[in-house]
RNA sequence: GGCCCGGUGGUCAAGCGGUUAAGACACCGCCCUUUCACGGCGGUAACACGAGUUCGAUUCUCGUCCGGGUCACCA
């Protein structure tokens, strides 16, 4: 075998893809593609009651709209296959079996209801009492022979310890006592997660194991059945989890209640799938130097492993909008008012106007794409207000001096044989220059009888632009009307 | 509760025995500007606590406290 990193993205699907998650598949992509190597997506569906129809689809999607291209899979295929769990189930149990004949596992015939039991008694707080472990031989065979439902579990070491070593987090050491003889073949036939894992990294040649540090008490267990099959033990990378901030200030896990977890939730807020990823790969990981924007390219090419973070990280929406601002401010301005467009049409379905127009004065002030209807909405229907609005102490504009100020505006703009930004700009700038006044002065009454409002998207000329001049026109003599 | 891991400003974080303890987000102020925003400049704000090692600890060791994870026929 080649010395390829492998690094697998090992989901089950149950049709949500929490950030989390996501950020684990990144980092994997990351560690791999950094040295060339080989990204792998395997499904994990050995619980065949969390299934849910359509999840699988769920996992294709994120990875693809989040660049995460994996080079093998269920769906593209690869040497290694098959890429799914359930489809290699009859792998398994023979090397579970093996086990058994090496001594280092054993057939289990309790039953779930004298388990549960035990839950309740002190002693066995464990949960098991390790009744099966040393049953003979003979007694074996006849409950085998009687088709006795079994579970396969694994044989710990009663005394001693046992040690790995983390990319992350160094050298951890676990009493073998604290380990417990965990089930490797449940009674469906089906392996549990930890042992498929096992036999699946294994069998596909995986090199580093990247998983979140819930993992890591039970990487102990992993060893084990490492070294019980002679087999060289993967890196492991764990990283650190991702928190989120509770109203009371404390922190837990990151879950629906700190907000949207999902990606397809961040996506539908108008978050940016690359702001995103850029957001969580510095959510736990530090580049070398101080920048943070970084393409999923530069991210492969700037990721080292070193720069893994241990302690947990709080989840920071207000950092993710300033990273989704940065990446809608670099794209081009058609790209911009390309993807602000259904936006557009959420808040004005009816009118057509120049969204070209609107998005130049819309993409440097958008942190959010969602938020485009709530500020443009005024350009379609212009809401009611207060004739209050047009004093502004900086603009030294009054409700005295603006009615004439509005009067200058209009007989200057009718005159204007053309209807485009220059123009009106070298209008207003004329009227206000001529008189002698600040140009606030001028802009801001005609602002507000143009919008409506206090705080706009672009200023007087722009949004008289857009505006056109028919409806220019009206909205400027209305808000004369309003103060005389 | 046992075991494991962590603890630098509100948040993300650099630091790896000697620093004025970086940088970013957020916040505040000033400038620019036709508003807000953007941009520019500046500011407030941190080594959980207590011992020890050392000439010297944010950095090393131990204890305390706090936070998290894990103890399933879930993954």
């Amino acid at each position: 075998m080649s010395d390829t990193v492998r690094t697998r993205y090992a989901p089950s699907p149950t049709g949500f893809m929490h950030v989390g998650n996501l950020r684990t598949a990144l980092y994997e992509y990351l560690i791999a593609k950094h040295k060339d190597g080989k990204f792998i997506l395997r499904i994990e569906d050995t619980d065949q009651e969390r299934y849910v129809e359509g999840a699988v689809d769920v996992i294709y999607n994120t990875l693809k709209i989040a660049g995460l291209e994996h080079d093998e899979g269920p769906d593209i295929g690869g040497d290694y296959g098959p890429y799914v769990q359930s489809e290699r189930k009859d792998m398994y149990l023979p090397y579970a079996k093996q086990l058994v004949e090496a001594g280092k596992a054993y057939y289990c015939f309790c039953t779930k209801e004298r388990l549960d039991s035990l839950h309740e008694n002190e002693e066995f707080s464990s949960g098991y009492d390790r009744h099966c472990r040393n049953l003979p031989q003979d007694e074996v065979q006849r409950l085998l022979d009687a088709g006795t439902p079994y579970v396969i579990r694994q044989k710990m070491p009663l005394e001693g310890s046992t040690t790995f070593v983390d990319s992350v987090f160094g050298s951890i050491t676990v009493e073998n006592s604290e380990l417990q003889d965990q089930i490797l073949i449940k009674t469906d036939g089906y392996p549990t997660y930890n042992f498929a894992n096992v036999i699946d990294d294994h069998t596909m040649g995986i090199t580093h194991v990247v998983r979140g540090c819930e993992y890591l008490s039970s990487t102990p267990k992993y060893n084990l059945l490492y070294e019980a099959f002679g087999w060289e033990i993967p890196t492991y990378v764990h990283l650190p989890l991702i928190m989120g901030k509770n109203e009371d200030g404390s922190v837990s896990k990151l879950s629906k209640r700190h907000g949207s977890t999902g990606f397809e939730d961040l996506i539908n807020e108008g978050y940016l799938p690359q702001a995103i990823i850029n957001y969580i790969a510095l959510l736990g990981w530090c580049p070398k130097g101080n920048r943070e924007i970084f393409t999923l390219k530069e991210l492969c090419e700037n990721f080292d492993e070193s720069g893994i973070s241990k302690s947990p990280a709080v989840f920071d929406y207000e950092k993710l909008a300033w990273f989704n601002a940065e990446y809608i401010k670099a794209m081009p301005l058609e790209e911009f008012a390309e993807i602000a467009l259904p936006y557009f049409k959420q808040a004005i379905p009816d009118k057509d106007l120049e969204w070209n127009k609107v998005a130049s004065i819309l993409q440097q002030r958008v942190t959010q794409l969602t938020q485009i209807p709530d500020m443009i909405r005024f350009l379609d229907k212009q809401p009611e207000y207060e004739k209050e609005l047009f004093v502004n102490k900086k603009s030294k504009t009054t409700l005295e001096n603006s009615p004439e100020m509005l009067r200058l505006v209009i007989d200057g703009l009718e005159k204007l044989p053309v209807w485009d930004n220059q123009s009106i700009h070298d209008c207003l700038i004329g009227i206000a220059e001529s008189n002698g006044l600040k140009n606030g002065t001028v802009m801001w009454p005609a602002r507000i009888a143009a919008s409506g409002q206090t705080v706009t998207p672009g200023g007087a000329v722009e949004i008289l632009d857009i505006l056109g001049r028919d409806e220019s026109m009206v909205r400027l003599h209305k808000g004369l009307d309003k103060l005389i």
